[in-house]
RNA sequence: CGGGCUGUGGCGCAGCUUGGCAGCGCGCCUGCUUUGGGAGCAGGAGGUCGUCGGUUCAAAUCCGACCAGCCCGACCA
């Protein structure tokens, strides 16, 4: 294409308003445009290289045996009453009424549909099936941020398998796992595979897909001793043992005014109520219920976890007023002991614990010389708390470290939820009906790219890989009124396009240094520099966007240099 | 939803304190010159100053409400 007939319309200054490298080179270069906050209009060469990060996954997918749908984006309510999920998706599921007052939403995601479809299989002898699509998903995200990184409206490939068995699961749940590590490689980024939390999708067991940046919105725990990675929302830790004494026959209480928290009681009390020998208790308000949660004063609360935990999706500190009605006491001075009407959940780090300090439920007093299991009637032990930077490996004794991610993949093992919901049943081998396994498969395809940007740029502009580059080499002429020079570069350029590589000719009647600018800002791989001056000598240039390395090629040699080029990073994927 | 900030030609900003002709740089259009790192000169086009209401002889400017956007937090398959 010639640079003179597109819309590339690239910004001289920053925007304003952008912080997020991807958000302000995007913006800058002409890829995107945003409409208000959430949603943002793809301009040609940002459609061009979603394009290329689509071609890339249908490719991988239809690799592993996937098959491409299209399923639609306005679902009737009654489909999402079926599995719950109308109840259970809250506010952020789009919603309206069609002329006749039915409900309806934007689909955020599609399991429902998708087991609508499946239960037209009907035998074991047509599984696996993987159906995926490429397609506009809504999400009425509270805080949209970070230009395309975090949207309410984008574009998901989202894949879902069908199985006889968990077995047949398993093996879907790998061919993906395969198929993104190479989608994502073939991207041009380094995503690593992480435990992760599946939330409210359910299921078993969820692997996300994470690319190091500060941008990134999930924490990441790794080992630098084992392979061990997880998100922080399902990240494991040594606890180290506490010496805590002997026990000393009963409680005590001890009086604290106005003291209202962890440190305040450590700094009041040294010698006896160090962060790590008190008892941190939270009240949450669980499926409306009232419920006691108590961690390590040292030890901070992942509220993830605790929704993991309990299995609900209605979870919410408590308020004051309907704390003290229920304990006695106001935040600052509660405790478990001797509570009998409240479910109690404690973390592992209070195992056994002793002569630990805790509040009496009763305003400016505390307890001491706690014992948890003979003082504190605890339901139910489990992980709630967050790992933190420098702790130990659970695995290999390794320090762990805390990154920030972008999520770009997320694939789940679901189960028989869905397929149970909606009657999808297939007759296995012994002739018995049994709801059909599923798994459920995501990538974010702007996020994708936003993830390439904000891993791969500098001070000039993208560098984009040549795999997902709106194209792959720049001509840039720079005395586009010299007739001979710009004949060059449409020699060139036919050359190129002739050769299968993507070539963009910049016959704008701008100067040089606009020219530059422009092709570095968006980033193309490499250009070609056709001058007069060299064009004399028989010469072009030839630059590498990446380090902006420039070498001198004869004029007659640079088409086949390039095609090898292109075609050597096309094929090293 | 809480906290902070911002809304003035396409982009970046000044003007607001102290009310009185709506400005600057870049970009855009025309012409001439220039052409290896974001050119120069000359002449132009383009703005309901976020919206609504109030105060006033007079509002971009003061007051109120609302809307939108950005950042932090909460939230988030």
């Amino acid at each position: 294409m010639r640079w003179s007939e597109l819309f590339i319309p690239t910004l001289r200054d920053d925007p304003a308003h952008a912080e997020a490298a991807s958000h302000r080179l995007l913006l800058r270069g002409g890829f995107i445009r945003q409409l208000a906050a959430g949603h943002y209009s793809m301009l040609p060469i940002g459609q061009r290289v979603r394009a290329k990060v689509d071609g890339i996954i249908r490719e991988e997918m239809d690799a592993i045996g996937g098959q491409q749908v299209h399923l639609p984006a306005l679902h009737p309510a009654e489909v999402w009453r079926q599995s719950g999920r109308w109840e259970a998706m809250g506010e952020e599921m789009f919603r309206l009424e069609d002329r006749k007052g039915v409900d309806h939403c934007l689909g955020m995601t599609h399991e429902e549909v998708i087991a609508l479809l499946a239960g037209e299989v009907f035998s074991y002898r047509d599984l696996p099936q993987i159906w995926y699509q490429i397609q506009t998903k809504f999400r009425d995200e509270p805080r949209p941020k970070a230009g395309v990184l975090r949207v309410r409206e984008f574009t998901m490939k989202d894949s879902y398998s069908l199985d006889v068995d968990q077995a047949g699961l398993d093996v879907a749940f790998d061919l993906h796992h395969q198929a993104y590590t190479a989608i994502f490689r073939r991207c041009g980024l380094e995503a690593m595979d992480v435990v992760a939390s599946s939330g409210a999708m359910g299921g078993s067991e969820s692997v996300e897909f994470m690319v190091p940046s500060p941008a990134g919105e999930d924490w990441i725990v790794t080992c630098d001793g084992c392979d061990y990675r997880a998100n922080l929302e399902r990240a494991v830790s040594v606890t180290p043992e506490i010496e805590d004494g002997p026990s000393q026959g009963r409680t005590e209480p001890l009086a604290t005014p106005g003291i209202r928290t962890i440190r305040a009681l450590a700094d009041a009390h040294p010698d006896r109520a160090a962060p790590e020998r008190q008892i941190k208790t939270l009240v949450y308000v669980v499926d409306g219920k009232l419920t006691l949660v108590l961690l390590r004063g040292d030890h901070e609360l992942l509220e993830q976890k605790l929704v993991d935990t309990l299995g609900v999706a209605n979870l919410r500190p408590a308020h004051p007023d309907e704390i003290r009605p229920a304990l006695g006491a106001d935040p600052g001075s509660l405790g478990a002991v001797g509570v009998q009407h409240l479910p109690i959940i404690a973390d592992h780090g209070l195992a056994g614990r002793r002569n630990l300090v805790t509040g009496a439920n009763r305003d400016d007093w505390h307890l001491t010389s706690v014992d948890v299991g003979r003082d504190i009637e605890v339901e139910r032990w489990a992980d709630l708390r967050g790992v933190s930077l420098g702790e130990q490996c659970t695995r290999c004794c390794g320090t762990l470290d805390v990154w920030r991610g972008i999520e770009v993949g997320h694939i789940f093992k679901l189960g028989d939820r869905y397929s149970r919901a909606m009657g999808a049943m297939v007759q296995n081998a012994q002739g018995d009906s049994t709801p059909i396994v599923m798994g459920s498969y995501g990538i974010g395809v702007e996020r994708t790219m936003a993830a390439v940007v904000e891993h791969s740029h500098d001070r000039r502009g993208i560098v984009w890989p040549v795999s997902v580059s709106p194209y792959h080499v720049v001509i840039t002429v720079l005395r586009a009124d010299d007739p001979q020079t710009l004949a060059v570069g449409e020699r060139l350029y036919n050359e190129l396009t002739a050769a299968g590589v993507e070539a963009l000719l910049d016959d704008r009647p701008e100067r040089p240094g606009v020219k530059f600018a422009d092709a570095e800002l968006i980033g193309v791989p490499y250009r070609i520099t056709v001058g007069p001056r060299k064009l004399a000598e028989g010469l072009v240039e030839l630059t590498t966007r990446a380090d902006m390395g420039t070498v001198e090629v004869a004029t007659v040699e640079v088409t086949e240099r390039v095609v090898r080029l292109v075609n050597a990073a096309l094929s090293a994927d």
